[in-house]
RNA sequence: GGGCCUCUAGCUCAGUCGGUAGAGCAGCGGACUUUUAAUCCGUAGGUCGUGGGUUCGAGCCCCACGGGGCCCA
């Protein structure tokens, strides 16, 4: 990693080794030859202008218009029509057309709009149009200002008699009619976003998404808050952290697995309608529906409860819908309709547990029957993990999960794995949990919490038990949350959704489209 | 963790049986005053992911490693 080496400049690439510079390992002065020929001749041209006085990257143009202003304003134009209204408008050039003594380009703005600049001759003379054929390129930020225009093919106009770069840009842009390799839209998502339709599309529809939500939970009285990503004892979720270093105090730290335990600490001291959209992190594997680091959103209501976080959470999910899309209806990526509507369907675990296995599975099926079930279906689980609750989860996810497509809550879950929620007010052995499957994926799980500070902790000391077995998922007893616990939180409902895995149950999307900048492996080459 | 597929020009991709590396777009030079993936003429561009091996000869066959994808656990 810290060979010294010429850093040779790659078109194609990010720089994707990451150095260290010190004196022994200070890149070589680059020299033009040393870069492609395509980034050579931009940098030719940037340099070009600067020396004959002009700016590559002036700090402002005079724009009048937006794009979109100019195309709605101007679109009852005739074809051929010209009108002497000046506008100054700028965009990234996508398109570029030279007829000999006109030319026109297309630039287009972040939303993708576009809108076509024509050069003439007769227009701006010989010298600004010969300057323009060798100064701008595919991808430069352009600006003009001229008569808004038809042409005579119809399409709206800028008849410029000025044009200016905005900002010069050193790199080719990629083919745009055809899509960037999935690697390379994830690694460079700038250019995915300037390229792909879509790709801007996510952006815009995650903006409205959590927005969505916030509006629709404060709307409700709920109160925003953030807590704390570096904890110094991860909590409220059973995965692997990730480990960090504060030099301060030297001491490790931990990245959050879930807010849980801070959210509840809110709520002790009365902010008794609360909840948080931020990031988790999970220090576990990466595929196409996790993410390392990935936003939850998380919300706490006092004297609610499991049922009416179920309603709680079918109206924040619907109402984003409507409110992404106008409708409940939605269109996944592969074409296909997806229903939210209605009220979602309620199964029980154990019974549809049950009812899969044609034997009837309680709360006080031994261990023993599990593990044979187990053995048969060839569902493991890990030996230093075994309990009565592990084993009907991993059966049941073996045999259910993902056939449930339409949205479903499954609800009353074996007490082992649910240290947090409190045992089913009626029911023996289970506790008042549900988990929220949507297109054979979990979205969401809610609890009625448990708040009996006594209880909290013989959980904790159960989990304690676990780790000591070997289970390094098992949490640990936290002594600062329980004696929050000891004032006393109010019976309370709370309820955790995966962001990202909201997004990909509305559009179809895999989570790494649904994250603008996932984190992706760096390649050492 | 296991299996399969993949990595070639700036981008997207071909590349036959192992015999001197190809296309489209974009680039460079030229023609064209209504193009919109324009058209025409000319031209440049490659450490074929990396490192080994087999071979007279490797983009292609073998091994290892790295990146990405899909399936399974």
């Amino acid at each position: 990693m810290s060979r010294a080496k010429p850093c040779r400049a790659k078109l194609g690439g990010v720089p994707r080794r990451i150095v260290r510079v010190t004196e022994q390992t200070a890149p070589a002065p680059e020299t033009t030859d040393d870069i492609p020929e395509q980034m050579r001749v931009r940098r030719e041209k940037r340099d070009r202008l600067i020396a004959d006085g002009g700016e590559a990257y002036p700090v402002t143009v005079p724009r009048t218009h937006e794009i979109a202003e100019v195309k709605e304003q101007y679109a009852g134009l005739e074809d051929g029509e010209e009108t002497q209204d000046v506008v100054g408008v700028a965009g990234r050039v996508v398109f570029i057309r030279n007829t000999g003594k006109l030319c026109f380009a297309s630039v287009q703005d972040g939303t993708g709009e576009r809108l076509q600049i024509m050069l003439s001759l007769a227009e701006v003379g010989e010298e600004s149009l010969a300057a323009f054929k060798s100064t701008v390129d595919l991808g430069d930020h352009l600006f003009a200002k001229g008569r808004a225009i038809k042409s005579r093919r119809g399409e709206v106009s800028v008849f410029a008699s000025e044009w200016a770069i905005a900002a010069k840009s050193l790199r080719p842009l990629p083919t745009l009619h055809k899509d960037l390799a999935e690697d390379t839209r994830v690694r460079q998502r700038y250019v995915d976003l300037i390229a792909r339709p879509l790709a801007r599309d996510t952006v815009r529809n995650r903006a409205k998404l959590n927005r969505s939500l916030r509006e629709s939970l404060h709307s409700r009285g709920f109160i925003e808050v953030e807590t704390p990503m570096l904890q110094t004892q991860p909590g409220g979720a059973a995965a692997r952290p990730f480990v960090t270093h504060m030099n301060a105090y030297d001491i490790d730290l931990y990245m959050r697995i879930a807010p849980e335990l801070f959210l509840k600490r809110a709520a002790v001291g009365g902010i008794e309608k609360v909840f948080e959209i931020n990031r988790n992190f999970r220090n576990e594997g990466a595929d196409s529906s996790h993410s390392p680091e990935f936003s939850m959103l998380e919300a706490y209501e006092a004297y609610g409860n499991y049922d009416t976080m179920a309603e709680l959470t079918q109206s924040l999910v619907q109402g984003a819908a409507d409110d992404i899309f106008g409708t409940q209806v939605v269109t996944l990526a592969d074409g296909s309709e997806y229903d939210l509507s209605g009220t979602w369907r309620t199964i029980s675990m154990y019974d549809s547990l049950s009812e899969a296995l044609g034997e009837e599975i309680t709360p006080a099926t031994t261990v023993e029957r599990l593990q044979q079930l187990a053995d048969r279906f060839e569902v493991s689980v890990d030996p230093k993990r075994v309990n009565h609750g592990k084993l009907v989860e991993e059966l049941w996810e073996h045999h259910l999960g993902d056939t449930l497509h339409q949205p479903t809550f499954v609800r009353d879950f074996p007490v082992e794995t649910s240290p947090l929620t409190r045992d089913h007010r009626t029911k023996d052995g289970v506790v008042e949990k549900w988990d929220l499957y949507v297109r054979g994926f979990e979205l969401a799980t809610a609890y009625s919490e448990l708040v009996d500070p006594v209880i909290q902790r013989e959980r904790f000391e159960q989990q304690a038990r676990m780790a000591a077995q070997g289970d390094d998922e098992a949490m640990t007893l936290d002594e600062d949350f329980l004696t929050a616990m000891e004032y006393a939180m109010p019976p309370s409902g709370g309820m955790g959704m995966g962001i990202d895995r909201l997004l990909m149950a509305l559009t179809g999307l895999g989570i790494r489209e649904t994250i603008l900048f996932p984190l992706v492996k760096p390649t050492e080459d």
